[in-house]
DNA sequence: TCCAGCATGTAGCGATCCTACACAATGAGC
DNA sequence: GCTCATTGTGTAGGATCGCTACATGCTGGA
């Protein structure tokens, strides 16, 4: 009888290319795959990896039974969160994802409810950018990512995986106090083209996002300066290095050298919950995103009227 | 993550109501049944049996779990018997179960081929009535089971099952050396309306069909004796007690107290090898086929030809 | 009331699986 | 061309798992 362990080991190595990456993604030893696969091929009495290299590479009945076994885990994923939607009641544990703006500004309000009404659902946070996350999620390495959707660039879901719409938050643009437009009300975009920007760095969607929308208003957006935290940013901004834009949802304080000011029209993101479609029905799941949505809910005034 | 011998556990008591019934068909002690549910439950979360008289009952969760079970294990075979095709040789161990009359004339010589032209191939063979064979295959307990369809009574092929032809036998009718009859060429069965009979036993295929056919021509058919060996009809046949139906197929020396005179019309059965369809595409079980189809297709002159 | 039948719990033995370590093979950098 | 980092496989030992045998508890019929 096959083995759903080993069959997970075999689509790991499938996934990641090598013994090695396998082990690190099922948290054993490479020692361990490899005696894994190695106890699968004399089951199915077939060599399933060759050495290639200084690495491995599947044979084509590996790669068959790889396909099979795609299929069952997924079979398996299905019967577990139907027996745990059965039960009712979220409980277990659910690793979830997200940005750092999440966190603080979601994530750690819903984790305080939630322990309270699911006291036996054991929520584990990790700060992951959704550039990481969906496809750790859609690997099964996460159980939920919380990602964004800025309103001039959609989603893009790879397969198996399934969202929910948790809130929408507003973001600004700071500008260092002595900037000429520090004192306005509000802002056009294409009234900065040409200044200088501080943008997160180089392997979160924020950049991605940033240098698309400013191509939008500026051939040639000048990105300076990269930090991945917004304190950071505004600090730099404070120092006069250039312009950030700046999510309200998380907002940290802002320095008394920065000007925060509403962009005219708005610009907005939404954030969602994404999970795999085989977990869907698992209480855990439908528990998170309530309480998720219900602390967004209690935030969206903040977010979308304060002055700035 | 669940384990497939659980899953397997847990439907095993599905099907056969007792811990006990399950343990026996999965050839381990109760006690290890019922350990395996018990970590099944602790996997869970949830009560998978719940005590009920002497025996036990499944929860809706159990139950639930089993219908996910059966998709999976399903599915799993699948692999395997795919994953063996893409081998191309035929390997592993294929258990079948064959009637008496199959066994010798078709099984045992298909056999000695097998083994010479299969060499990793291990068959075991287990003589089972077909009313047994048809739902042991159908769970699994078997791999092939060799059955017989007679020509005035189609065969029920439970869900799940494949089937292939193999060949037709024809059946004869012995009678005593000194019945009015004996010395005819050929005889109607209606001939023999009113005659004594003697049969298999009341639990096989061939005691169902000898009665349900006795019925076409006499309203009330007596059958006064039983045995489930041929020989043993013989030996009564010869004692004049009566009359009995004789394959072909099989056939052992008939006694000179005894005289076999073909039917008007033959009465033909056909035999067909049954398998699961998750398995079919298992060499092992398309080589088993192919033989004996020529072992059997070598022995039908002699079946359908011989004068008596 | 006793007993047969069924399920569960426990002790112990063997198998299994994982880690740590040694070793082999490959390919990139100097 | 040599060295060394990287990757995969093999082996020994310890922990865990899973089974059997046996004891115990419970139920329902004789």
């Amino acid at each position: 009888m096959l083995d759903l362990e080993r069959l997970r080991a075999l689509t790991a190595v499938a996934t990641y290319g090598t013994v090695s990456g396998a082990a690190d993604a099922l948290h054993v030893t490479t020692s361990a795959v490899s005696q894994q696969v190695a106890k699968l091929e004399r089951e199915t009495g077939q060599k399933l990896l060759e050495r290639n290299g200084r690495g491995v590479r599947l044979t084509d009945a590996a790669e068959l039974l790889v396909r099979h076994a795609e299929r069952i885990l997924a079979l398996v994923e299905v019967a577990q969160s139907d027996l745990e939607a059965h039960r009712g009641t979220a409980v277990g544990e659910l690793s979830v994802a997200a940005f750092p703006t999440a966190i603080r500004g979601l994530v750690a309000t819903a984790l305080v409810r939630l322990r309270h009404e699911h006291p036996r659902l054991r929520v584990k946070v990790c700060e992951v950018d959704p550039i990481e996350s969906l496809p750790q999620a859609a690997r099964g390495e996460l159980d939920m990512a919380i990602v964004q959707d800025w309103n001039n660039e959609p989603l893009a879901l790879p397969d198996g995986l399934a969202k929910g719409h948790l809130c929408e938050d507003v973001a600004d643009v700071a500008l260092p106090a002595d900037h000429p437009l520090a004192d306005r009300d509000s802002v056009e975009l294409k009234e900065l083209a040409g200044d200088s920007w501080i943008s997160s760095t180089a392997d979160s969607v924020c950049y991605d996002w940033l240098t698309h929308t400013l191509r939008s208003v500026d051939s040639e957006p000048r990105i300076d300066h990269m930090a991945y935290e917004y304190e950071s940013q505004l600090a730099l901004v404070g120092a006069g290095c250039g312009a950030a834009i700046l999510p309200r949802l998380g907002r940290c304080v802002v320095p008394d050298n920065v000007r925060v000011l509403p962009l005219r029209p708005l610009l907005e993101r939404r954030l969602f919950a994404v999970w795999r479609t085989e977990a869907a029905r698992r209480p855990a799941i439908r528990a998170t995103v309530d309480v998720l949505r219900a602390v967004a809910a209690a935030q969206v005034p903040d977010l979308t009227q304060r002055p700035t």
